[in-house]
DNA sequence: TATGAATGAGGCTTCATTCAT
DNA sequence: GATGAATGAAGCCTCATTCAT
């Protein structure tokens, strides 16, 4: 009785183990097809090809195409956000905001397919997109909030704040794609793209401490 | 302007005028159909339909169905462009930026279907997209160009100017896609939205002329 | 007729011509392809290879699917209608109902396909079905109170009547499953089938006129 | 019988037990789907969901999914003759025609998935309906013997009595579909639907002893 | 130039059945 | 015997584009 639970457990487990691999295999070749081909080429013949499987099996492990685009955005979101915190540091607050800015750009060199799988899921994947949002603007506005209560930023409200994050995401994206995009991948955002956002930042949202005030 | 030439009625028009009315109405019915569903919905059969004009008809005008919706963008945003241009006042440089702000998004107001295709277009339409953006940025640098010259700029590099209208153009696009979709059309972007982008462009861009510096 | 034109030559028909021509390839080889193989095996791709068009080229004349399928049995329904009634003389009432009866067996053998058709078209497709229903049961009501008018029929209400239509239409298309079908075609009913059904109407329903009365 | 066997709870079986248990339980949940869907909806996976079994198992039970659908038809069939038998008294001939009239439209009542599972089997479970077809046609002519014999028929022969059992049969069927069907469930047939097929049948078939006339 | 039927590739999804565990 | 993921064929439908009239 024993033994015959105990092998059945390990047989059990070992199903779950090789089906959530084939879910993460089509996960993987999702993100792939998308990052390379864009959501609206991301056909499911496309991505279980990529992923080894036959097309049946996609319907095993999602209910419909849209439901795995629809995941696709928020699961990279959430890497992108420890990526991010991972990298900020305990300087100020307006520097700190430099580091957030810079570590954006090289999470999109480390993972190149999450900019087109960002910008493009606000129309193949609006669901998704917005729980993207929610994860990020949240969080975001926290720091503002922590920032402000440690007196490194005044005269901006609450729903101000919500504001700024907008613009803050918005620049980001634009500035992405205008310089990040390149033939056969991602490069390095030139440094006076750095210098511009830290001007405005500093002196437009922060009590000026990220800027060498000349005496 | 694409109104007046719309209402004209089809009276006596020689075989030139005929064929310039037709691609009108394809035209505007693009932007009608594009607005409303976006441009995955936009199909040649329901534009063609919404023109009342036959399939065939479309290809005696546009050589595929990408290229109508490339040229779609550039020109509407030509309309933007100018409907800001006279909503632009002669006060300081800091103010007029304000107004081009609200310009745009009043703008919005009046072309509701401005929004969906200038968002969409990115993904659908990524030529025309390249031709509107760069008709914009290039009048955006002059402009500031042209501050910083008056003085009421200092210390942005010309490439330090083309990133922060990305900047700028990148926060209008998230704020008008935050606040102004709502079920029935759009609607004013509230307040507290265009005090952020005021405080942020007068300290962080121009030398703060634009706000009342309470003494 | 159907018939008639379905064999015309295809020679220089204009547009209008030509489409009905199409539509009526397309129902055509449905009619041959339901008759068959039944509904469930009717698939849109067999229908129009039999039609020797395009897939694509069905949906220029049907909505769907079901939509075909829905006014097969109809149309073939007023032919039957037709037929039986060109074969139904002016003798009184019994004997009428006993023509008809014959008759219905005779068009079976003329039309193979509509016993299928008939057969299968109430759960495959149940509004075409509701329609012919209506259409038959209406005009047979309608005989049926004539006959009661003349004398022919006693003691039956309206209601009853309906009810006796449902049992005739009943009885027939069990009769035809059961000694119509065959391996290679329809064949002829045999007599000791229209004997008992004689016997039920001229006793049951009629005033006995159907039968020798013996003295 | 099926319902108490269904209902017993799965404590201490053996393995043929289980087995047996299984298979029935598979056999309840096509009824209940089949009842319910329609053949064309009853998928395995329906099917087995429904039952509590994973789909793999189905096929340790029956080789294929039509092999399950052939059986359903003469299963419950069996029921019903039961069921018709139980309620027949020992009247006369014509009035236990009536008897078993009104005794399948309670069974009907009864088992409310019978109907649907009746009607589409013929297409759906060809070999299964024709199985229930011998089945009931067999026994119906055999009780019409009798009748003959004991002197309550007269006129027709075995021949003619096949045909007259197909179109009760038939009769029974449309009016079934007619009258039984409803929203949410199946209701009682109306009166002068029987009153009806008393008249056809007492007078056409039995030597008029069903009627009495009340003076 | 205008028309609109014809085309056929390609998309998403369902489903009976198999098979390794 | 039970399980349930994997398979792949097949189904319906959409749509940009072509072409004969």
């Amino acid at each position: 009785m024993t033994e015959a639970r105990a092998t059945a457990k390990v047989t059990k487990l070992n199903r779950v183990e090789r089906n959530a691999w084939t879910k993460q295999k089509i996960f993987e070749a999702a993100t792939k097809v998308v990052g390379k081909y864009g959501y609206a080429e991301a056909s499911v013949a496309r991505i279980t090809e990529q992923a080894g499987v036959a097309q049946g099996t996609f319907y095993n492990h999602f209910e419909s195409r849209q439901e795995l685009l629809d995941q696709l955005l928020p699961k990279i979101g959430l890497d992108m956000v420890h990526f991010i915190r991972a990298r900020t540091g305990t300087a100020d607050a307006a520097r700190q905001e430099i580091e957030r800015f810079s570590a954006f750009f090289d999470f999109i060199r480390e993972v190149p397919e999450f900019l087109r799988i960002l910008n493009e899921a606000e129309f193949f994947a609006p669901s998704g997109y917005q729980k993207h949002l929610d994860n990020i603007s949240t969080a975001y506005v926290r720091i503002l909030r922590r920032a402000r209560l440690a007196g490194a930023i005044a005269d901006f409200s609450d729903e101000e704040f919500e504001a700024i994050v907008h613009m803050l995401m918005g620049a980001r994206g634009y500035l992405s794609r205008r310089y990040s995009y390149s033939a056969d991948g991602v490069t390095a955002v030139p440094d006076h793209v750095i210098s511009a956002y830290r001007k405005l930042m500093t002196r437009g949202l922060f009590n000026a401490s990220g800027e060498k005030t000349t005496p």
